[in-house]
DNA sequence: GATGAATGAGCTTTCATTCAT
DNA sequence: AATGAATGAAAGCTCATTCAT
């Protein structure tokens, strides 16, 4: 059994002798799926199981909990903003690395709606979880990140809003007609711009 | 018993022949606040019977469902954003009167934060209620009328980025140092200001 | 609903109204046999609520959990024995106390012979329940009671197996022919002489 | 595979064929200390498992169930009492004999206090296991051994007090203060003086 | 001599809800 | 206006056990 530290089980075995078992990334799989369509709270083990045509013990087997597997796919799939921050955290604190930050959280976040939607939309939910507060723990790094120390108020709530734009623009970017590329572009643009604004305030 | 489409319990009555009973309004509170703190899901009418020191059956007197003191929730408490959209309908499509619908989101956002942040972190498990729909048209709704028609998607997207700048902005404002007063001051002026440039498209 | 401190719902309401329901007490009694005969582990609230003919949930109406079952059952009917030790605490460690001490255990324990069994056959599984403490607590404060202070090791031993032998024995007696009463006479006597013994330590 | 009726690995095996492997002897160890830690139920096998750094199965290879385990260490680790009771069997009805049987148990039941202890703590689980019923029967079997036929009531009932003494007292021999040996030694004293006076009935 | 993967049965507990009083 | 008592459904989880490899 492993543990919801490793970084994804199968995943890991990769190269090695083919895995004899891809239940472990298709129970994250249906997982993510059914979370994030009826929310965390409603997706019951029991429908995770059915989806997979295995039994709940088979999944007790490969997680230790509900919460892990949540876990799992956080870790797994949520991976691509962390090495942002990352990078950021190496990074002197440009104009450029900040525009950089931006566009590389905009990919990350493109490249697993489902995840930060469901994240989003499950916030009571998951509050007590250790899940929560790591994705809480992220949004206010980056967000520290593109703000400078010492930055006047109202630029720093520019910041903000530019990030709460981005992030939650990305999701409702659906609702709105145009080519899927497009629509991608102008809000990056528009975040980027209204965190560049509040780096040169104006007199 | 009243109804779930009774507009909201105590708001009615006022003024009416004196309320026979404040257990409906007492329910609402105690039910708002245990919601807010603990989510939806995560809140039982046994909770709300113990925090009220009555017996859940009582509850059920008042209302038919746990989803319907939700609702008479929403609809007392919610009231002022519906207000504010009703206006803004009937006025001219003036950009006053979009910053004077801004205003008066944001004064409405504020006088009810616990029920919006509710709203907010529980959206997963609310979009199959009634309220989970009317909270998204509102918000839908009001995008709509701070956004010309024809508007290029850019601008489009710039007055979403300032309602979700606001709305989200509002809630996030408690993380930031300085005067209550002041911080919403400057969220609203720099929602406002976002909202502005999609109103004039730079050539 | 009743906590487990309330020494038994039911049974101090009588001589008011005539109770309503006993179904509280028909599970005590229920649960104290199905306890008796498959043991603490063994029986689930599944038999419990199937024997009584009621559903599950309406156990859990009446108590909060299994082991509060256990407890109301022990502080009922475990009853007598507590009030042997407190009253042999008022009284002066004089032998006749001492005799008297033993034979209203004797009696509680004749009266409760069920419980007793129980308790005895499951201390693994109660071990770290509350009960089973309290049990064990009993069981050492007689036997202290009936020891005085600073006698010798001998004889402190021979006081433990006039307790052991008392105790152990009236499980141990319908596996003897003879009357019943003829039977726990003679335990009693054995045991009481026992205890005499070491009170006067042969030089 | 060994069946549950061979009397027991590791002791059979000395002196054979050296044995092919030890885990056989682990499991005995492992799971005798965790069934007195926790009960018998309360251990599962997965805990006997992780403790012993292997999987499940590896367990069903040396043993077809739980029970069985339970059976071989009773058969392997609690032989020295059986094999009391036999050379008991062989000898005439003496005092001395009576007086030798109870010696011998004394020490069988020393130099195996976790597994005896373990036995009476689990009375419940064992009933109806094989294991349970061979204890009782040994206790029995040593219980008319030291009693004469046609002995009175009450020296039936002064042996198996004797008995009850030794037993019990046994267990709770760490709760007294003073040397180990001397300890032991004392009780044993008092267990036969018991049985003694059980022979010779005073008139 | 052992493992990885899985299963059927069952557990304690909680929930929203109902109904006679 | 509210209570006491109860229910059907389901949840998360654990267990002893099996079997192909």
């Amino acid at each position: 059994m492993r543990s919801a530290t490793d970084p994804g089980g199968p995943v890991a075995e990769k190269g090695t002798r083919q895995s004899r078992s891809n239940t472990r990334r298709r129970i994250q799989e249906v997982a993510l799926e059914l979370f994030a369509e009826q929310g965390y709270e409603k997706t019951s083990l029991r429908e995770i199981a059915e989806a997979l045509q295995v039994t709940k013990p088979a999944i007790y087997y490969h997680y230790q909990s509900k919460e892990e597997i949540l876990e799992s796919i956080f870790q797994g799939v949520g991976r691509p903003v962390a090495e942002a921050i990352e990078w950021a955290r190496g990074q002197p604190r440009t104009l450029e690395t900040k525009r950089e930050l931006l566009r590389r959280y905009e990919a990350a976040l493109n490249d697993t709606v489902p995840l930060f939607r469901f994240l989003r939309q499950n916030e009571a939910t998951l509050r007590d979880l250790q899940v929560g507060k790591e994705f809480n723990d992220q949004m206010t790094e980056i967000g520290e990140l593109i703000t400078d120390p010492g930055t006047p108020l109202t630029e720093q709530l520019r910041c903000m809003g530019a990030l709460l734009t981005l992030h939650f623009g990305t999701f409702a970017l659906p609702h709105f007609e145009g080519d899927a590329e497009e629509k991608r572009t102008a809000l990056l643009s528009i975040a980027t711009e209204m965190m560049e604004r509040a780096q040169t305030p104006r007199e």
